[in-house]
DNA sequence: GTCTATACAACGATAGAC
DNA sequence: GTCTATCGTTGTATAGAC
């Protein structure tokens, strides 16, 4: 699947995302109708990752999170409960989105070295069609203190973990040579993190994702 | 110079950081009196960094950070003119300090390809010296919304321009084949990047700088 | 479900005594 | 040069009318 074909079934879902979201946070969202809560959501969303991805989350209020909106300060807290759980409702499906995309063994391709790059071509294009939502989960993780900070950390180490087995299983196929398949992840992990955190550079440049992938693909099979 | 050197002389003149602080910004730092005013500002920096790495730079009040420095709310005044104006001297201070270890010609060597591994190295070893600075400097670079926004961003630049330049010259000389130097040392700084952001990373693995540097090493010779 | 009005705490910054 | 006290603003969050 290229990145086209990707983009056009992503797209055909979007909504899903808010629907889970939605059914997810039943507990905090006041909002019983669907019908008016998602595209609410998707307002509220949308202009959070805008604002914050240029200020900072806690540089962001929520007076100007309505001016955004359109919606009310006092309508969205039918919406968020809390600023903070706002933030943990954007990283928590984050997390959730990348272990849909990539985690699911069914997609996978058998072959080892194939699944290393299916799951690295996937991360990137998961990552471009949700830049603004990694830029976000990177940058916020940290501000992230509810009992389940560790699921930022996890996440991180989620993708790595992905990688490492599929170097560990082509290693002892005899298909590469790895000597050490966890250093060696380590260091995948930062070139699918560059495209999301550096967007601008690689737009300015007009490097597109798929450009990107075979730079990554390249630099990588040089190791093995 | 290994990294047990570097940090030795890099102790040697911690001092001097806060000298040129207090030199670059006599114009807001209103204690005059530099016996006084040195340990001070390693105090606020110090403490800045601190919190800020934590909970986010926007998220830090000027009551906290007297609480740790032990500073009063109105004595910290003296040396901050404003809360703004402590991101600046903090992001500067990171953009300076790496143009003064690895942009000075007369340190670096001659050879392209020993050059490209020299700054490499050096910036790895800076980064780990100076890892709160740099981590301030990645997260809150955003924030940084003076006249001289682009700081933040050359500085991102200028390293990888340095590394071009290096795979320029030894594409030229046929020491390496390398058909695309700026994707090239575009890959690279993450590398460097991951370093200083995932710090807990590497502790909790047992990564030292020296092993860290060899991998990347590793990594990039299997390319050229 | 959405709005306006408002409570209340916390923030950056300053004044003025010492 | 440093402190305490305080100003004025802005922030999150809620109340209650519609």
């Amino acid at each position: 699947m290229n990145f086209h074909e990707f983009k056009k079934q992503f797209e055909a879902d979007t909504a899903q995302i808010y629907r889970t979201v939605f059914d997810e946070n039943s507990d905090s969202i006041k909002v019983k109708n669907a019908k008016i809560a998602l595209p609410n959501l998707e307002k509220i969303f949308t202009a959070t990752l805008k604002i914050s991805n240029r200020n900072g989350f806690q540089g962001m209020n929520l007076r100007g999170l309505g001016k955004e909106t359109g919606i009310s300060l006092g309508a969205m807290y039918s919406y968020i409960e809390s600023k903070e759980r706002l933030l943990s409702m954007i990283i928590q499906q984050v997390t959730a989105s990348i272990k849909v995309a990539i985690g699911d063994r069914k997609e996978q391709p058998d072959d080892p070295i194939a699944r290393l790059f299916w799951i690295i071509r996937t991360h990137l294009y998961l990552s471009e069609v949700m830049q603004e939502w990694f830029f976000f989960a990177f940058m916020e993780a940290r501000n992230f203190k509810t009992e389940g900070r560790n699921d930022a950390i996890d996440s991180e180490l989620f993708t790595e973990k992905l990688l490492t087995d599929c170097l560990k299983e082509g290693a002892r196929t005899g298909q590469i040579i790895c000597d050490n398949p966890e250093a060696f992840a380590a260091m995948i992990k930062p070139l699918l993190q560059d495209w999301y955190l550096k967007t601008w550079k690689y737009k300015r440049r007009g490097v597109t994702v798929d450009a990107y992938f075979i730079r990554v693909e390249k630099f990588i099979r040089a190791s093995l």
